[in-house]
RNA sequence: GGAGAGGUGCCAGAGUGGUCGAAUGGGGCACCCUGCUAAGGUGUUAACUGUGAAAACGGUUCGAGGGUUCAAAUCCCUCCCUCUCCGCCA
């Protein structure tokens, strides 16, 4: 959410945001007309509000008959814009969650994420001297995920991971949590299960209700811990000195994966449940912290890609591809060797003041102000998506995979040997 | 699932229609005092928001929403949340 004083001031620039996230600018039209009205009332109303309250004051102190006087006036006093106000009122909330943040000057401009640029690339992409196989070949050859039995169970998009590929899985998590938590990241396994008010106030309703599951009892199934992460500071007042708030969280993500039934439907790429380490971040309410706090979670994710040892480019998100409150956001893609192509498996964005306002965190700065703090989140690592890319880079000419030496100190094997060929 | 209790300021906790933005205690802050010294005293200590250049002056907020009333923390309704006991359960 916006400072309505900021989109008063810069209604063009707010407009602007509209355009370039595909979000029909007639909104802020609709807005302004609304702020308008709701100025009038509430001044109108207060006016009221303001009559009474004297009135009150001298009944207190009143003989019986000036009393009924004053009571007799004060009947007189209509509240039909006590009402109106709060139907504007309601109208307003309504559209101020649906404003969209600014994108940074930075970002460039286009309609989704064909119009990303790539900004940086890492490793050196293997040249096969085998015919290759992808990753679902290989883990069905290696027994590491069953998709039959997954589909039997889970249904479209199930999956089991099995053997060395659930260990592969523990890995990777304890490697992923070694690293972040040497870096000051308090660690966290946060609720998947949520109430609706965390997902407005990260800003994933109302917009994107299709993409979240809903329980039976209203709760909702949450697809990032990135959203109980935020809600944990909702409402509070941080110290100074306790920022930037740094989080991992770990949990299971739930997504529908509604608009992509046609996309990626064999493998472990897009599954409607995997598992997540988030990185989140809350800061002191300045564009040059959370720039370069941003670098900072962006380089994290990438050391765990490097110390996989897999190939991966790192892209700035066109406005197209951007949420609602993102201001700027890095994918991070990983190589995939079947696809002759890189893959999303990171996503880097902050939000300057777009959540906290919703979720109300703020802290008090030097001079004692209290001020809305920053925001900011990336994968860490999320499985099984990055085993896909894992598997395939790693492939030798005899069907088994090679693990990468950082993990070897959580595993008792270095190489997973195919078990039926 | 069954039964009960409760949601008030940074915390604890009083308050059952106007004298309550809210007693009292604790904590925080400021100043003072000092041979009862990990002590004593005095004062102070909410957030949001409107008009305004500012000073200032208003408005809102006692879980949320609605209602009754000239007037609601206090009465009524709905919802949410928390806790306790029983049951069930990893």
């Amino acid at each position: 959410m916006l400072d309505i004083k900021f989109i008063r001031q810069n209604t063009e620039l707010v407009r602007d945001a509209c355009r370039k996230k595909q979000i029909n600018p007639e909104i802020i039209d609709k807005l302004m007309e609304v702020d308008k009205k709701r100025s009038e009332l509430m001044q109108s109303v207060e006016k009221t509000r303001r009559l009474k309250n004297e009135a009150n004051e001298k009944i207190k102190e009143a003989s019986h008959e000036e009393r009924q006087k004053i009571i007799e006036k004060m009947k007189e006093l209509n509240n039909d814009r006590e009402k109106e106000l709060q139907e504007i009122e309601k109208k307003f909330q309504e559209l101020m969650l649906l404003i969209p943040n600014v994108p940074d000057a930075s970002v460039p401009e286009g309609l989704s994420d064909n119009d990303n640029v790539e900004v940086k690339t890492w490793g050196n992409i293997r040249e096969f001297d085998f015919p290759i196989k992808d990753h679902v070949e290989i883990s069905k050859n290696l027994d590491i995920v069953d998709f039959d039995r997954g589909t039997k169970v889970a249904g479209f998009r199930g999956y089991f991971l099995k053997n060395e590929g659930a260990l592969l899985s523990f890995a990777i998590w304890s490697l992923a949590l070694e690293k972040i938590m040497s870096k000051g990241f308090i660690p966290m396994v946060a609720p998947s299960l949520v109430k609706e008010e965390a997902l407005i106030g990260t800003g994933y309703l109302p917009q994107s209700k299709a993409d979240v599951y809903e329980t039976s009892d209203d709760m909702y199934l949450a697809g990032t811990s990135e959203v109980a992460l935020m809600n944990y500071h909702s409402g509070e007042i941080l110290a100074l000195e306790e920022l930037p708030k740094k989080y991992v969280g770990f949990s299971p993500c739930f997504r529908t994966e509604i608009g992509s039934y046609g996309k990626d439907v064999k493998g472990i790429f897009r599954v409607h449940e995997f598992f997540k380490l988030e990185q989140v971040i809350l800061c002191e309410n300045s564009e040059e912290e959370s720039k370069r706090l941003h670098e900072e979670i962006t380089r994290n994710a990438e050391e765990i890609l490097e110390a996989l040892e897999i190939p991966y480019r790192r892209v700035l998100n066109s406005t197209g591809d951007l949420g609602l409150g993102q201001v700027k956001k890095y994918d991070l893609e990983a190589w995939v060797p079947s696809q002759n192509k890189y893959r999303e498996t990171h996503s880097a964005s902050y939000f300057y003041e777009f959540q906290t306002r919703r979720l109300n965190i703020k802290y008090k700065n030097k001079e004692g102000e209290i001020k809305y703090a920053h925001s900011l989140n990336n994968t860490l690592i999320a499985t099984p998506r990055v085993l896909m890319s894992l598997l395939e880079n790693h492939q030798q000419r005899d069907g088994s995979v090679k693990i990468p030496e950082a993990l070897h100190k959580y595993l008792n094997f270095t190489e997973i040997k195919p078990k039926n060929e």
